[in-house]
RNA sequence: CGGGGUGUAGCUCAGUCUGGUAGAGCACUGCCUUCGGGAGGCAGGGGUCGUAGGUUCAAAUCCUGCCACCCCGACCA
């Protein structure tokens, strides 16, 4: 058995002092970007050295990172625990035989990590603990009195993602908080749920990000009312809108787009074949015939459930939902386009000429597409298309359904305002989950008439480590990160200039530190022996709040420089008052 | 999963086409100079060229298999 930890130097109050000096500290900065990196999160943290990669998908937290992410953690666990949820650990490694009871052994697919113990016995490397925390309340929790419960727990997880990138954004091994609360009553799980949300916001608020909470759709973790919290960022992996004329907002996937209520012009011209060899795409097309994307229909043939295949028709420049479309009763779930062989024994062409005209599949078109007169569409024969198309002469009116993605400039579905698109970084989700768990399960308590009652459900989750990767997203220049002080590796940095060869800089810069770590100020002293550029840009690089240069050409003043990392200049303040300003710069 | 690309020093890369004893910059070690925005000089250390096989007098280089990593795609017909 290793002996115990040494303690560390004390000080009178016999509290560890907190030693934070550069000179010791594994700090390890390059210049150059590192060849895989694509996103500039994760060319940063690789250049700080925050992280370091061990394989596709999986990271080490180096001294560095592991201080952001701690502290990411930290508000975290604080605020759920004031919310009233109570922390607990589960394994990561959970038997195959639960996720059988739920069905989700087989549903999950290949992003479940299994495999195998000594006994043969099957195994997974959790992905999320519904099954975990169910069959423990379902063991643990009796009576309604014992009721709501709300359990969370801070963890590693896996997902064998099928692309993992852009470092820890999109990680195979990832740490998430997720937390699983448990009602006698649905009443009881929204207020818990509202309880839930009212804290996610607060605590994305207290890491000083820029975010936004929007109605989510509810995926394959089940369930009806979901929202999901977005760290708004340019290179957000989605897309979200929200209202101009009110509180909604949504991710793209979920908003509904309303039919429009314009006329139908009258058919002005009549159906013509053209030539369009080599045509395949709207683009194509577009540029062949000099038409308007708005005057295109598109045909896309997918899987009905129960017709071989369905043909959706969007006007040219709109985009398939593909959760709408899935959703839609004639489509077949899981959405998948028709294979070509398909398309060709139902359209009798190729992809890419395919159009609704005489075409014996049962079609639906969304509603912007309707409003269309004398549209161009494919003729289903290759090299040709159709002009002057119109619905109910031409063909006959289809069904209508909402099959298209919502853009900038759509009415909100709100009756109030028009929508605007962001980008997002999701990093926290959270569902009411309903009784699914608790009936396949079969996990009940017995309510105030002594009846067994399925527990409702909700789910909430965090993923503390993508918002460490968020966070650079939203907030870096060209000289590195730019932490937001609630989350910054260190608040303050003491930049001693040449301190190894002037006693001078040395003691001061060491007195400021001190006297920064003595008013409670997470600092650290960077006396390392290297040239004031290098200093500067490595604590530039790596995104400290505030910074402190102390040389000889201020002190002769009395002086020492200031400077924030977002400020251009250098403030120069006695070095009798650089700590008292530090603390006003901190709001203390 | 499909397609493409890349594996050479800790990092970024050249060398591969046209086979002939392994290179640069950064980083690292020592000395000297410099010393407030990623210094300069000199001297060094460090590479089974992803891996296994094949061709050849000779392979980082040509051929084959495997592995790893990266990118693109997996609605927009």
């Amino acid at each position: 058995m290793p002996p115990a930890p040494a303690a560390g130097p004390l000080n009178s109050n016999k509290e560890p002092i907190r030693q934070m000096r550069l000179s010791r500290f594994p700090l390890s900065t390059t210049k150059e970007t590192p060849a895989d990196a694509e996103i500039v999160s994760h060319q940063l943290m690789l250049r700080a050295g925050m992280i370091r990669k061990l394989a596709a998908g999986l990271y080490t937290w180096m001294p560095l990172g592991l201080r952001v992410l701690r502290r990411v953690e930290d508000i975290v666990r604080e605020e759920m625990n004031r919310s009233g949820a109570v922390e607990l650990l589960m394994p990561a490694v959970q038997p195959g035989e639960l996720w059988r009871e739920t069905g989700r052994w087989d549903k999950f697919g290949p992003l479940l990590l299994r495999f195998s113990d000594r006994h043969d016995r099957e195994f997974c490397y959790g992905p999320t603990h519904e099954e975990v925390i169910t069959d423990l309340v379902r063991r643990e929790i009796r009576s309604y009195k014992q009721l709501p419960l709300n359990l969370y727990q801070i963890q590693t997880k896996f997902r064998d993602e099928t692309r993992p990138r852009f470092g820890v954004m999109r990680a195979r091994e990832f740490l998430m908080k997720d937390a699983y609360s448990f009602h006698v009553h649905e009443g009881s799980l929204a207020e818990t749920y509202q309880v839930m949300y009212d804290t996610y916001s607060r605590i994305f608020e207290r890491t000083g990000l820029n975010f936004r909470a929007v109605q989510a759709d509810s995926g394959a973790i089940g369930g009806s009312i979901s929202h999901e919290f977005h760290v708004l960022a340019e290179s957000g992996e989605d897309a979200i809108v929200f209202s101009d004329g009110s509180d909604y907002a949504a991710n793209v996937e979920l908003a509904p787009t309303l039919p429009q209520d314009q006329e139908r012009p009258a058919a002005a011209a009549a159906m013509t074949t053209v030539d369009t060899p080599g045509v395949h795409t709207m683009d194509d097309l577009v540029a062949a015939l000099d038409v308007p994307l708005t005057r295109c229909v598109k045909t896309l043939l997918v899987q009905g459930s129960e017709a071989p295949v369905v043909g959706l028709l969007l006007r040219g420049d709109h985009s398939l939902n593909e959760l709408k479309a899935e959703k839609h009763p004639a489509v077949a779930e899981p959405l998948t386009m028709a294979s070509p062989e398909a398309i060709r024994r139902a359209a009798g062409c190729g992809p890419g000429s395919v159009g609704p005209v005489g075409l014996d599949v049962p079609l639906i078109a969304d509603h912007a597409a309707l409003p269309l007169a004398d549209f161009v569409c494919g003729a289903n024969t290759e090299g040709q298309h159709f002009t002057g198309v119109n619905w109910g002469r031409d063909l006959p009116e289809p069904a209508a359904a909402d099959l298209r993605e919502a853009e900038a400039g759509d009415p909100s579905p709100d009756g109030r305002g028009r929508l605007g698109v962001a980008r997002g970084i999701e990093v926290g989700h959270i569902f009411q989950l309903g009784t699914r768990y608790s009936e396949d399960m079969d996990a009940t308590v017995l309510d105030e008439n002594g009846a067994a009652q399925h527990l409702h459900m909700g789910c909430y989750g965090i993923g503390v480590s993508r918002i460490v990767a968020a966070a650079i997203e939203q907030n870096h220049d060209a000289n590195g990160m730019i932490w937001p002080e609630a989350i910054a590796p260190f608040t303050v940095a003491v930049v001693g200039i040449n301190m190894n060869k002037s006693e001078r800089v040395a003691a001061t810069a060491e007195q400021i530190y001190q006297e920064l770590l003595a008013q409670g100020v997470d600092a650290v002293l960077d006396d390392r022996d290297a040239r004031p550029g290098v200093k500067f840009a490595d604590m530039e690089l790596i995104g400290i709040p505030h910074r402190i240069a102390v040389g000889d050409r201020g002190l002769e003043q009395g002086m020492v420089e200031y400077r924030g990392r977002r400020d251009t200049d250098n403030q120069d303040v006695a070095v009798d008052h650089v700590v008292a300003h530090i603390l006003t710069k901190l709001g203390q």
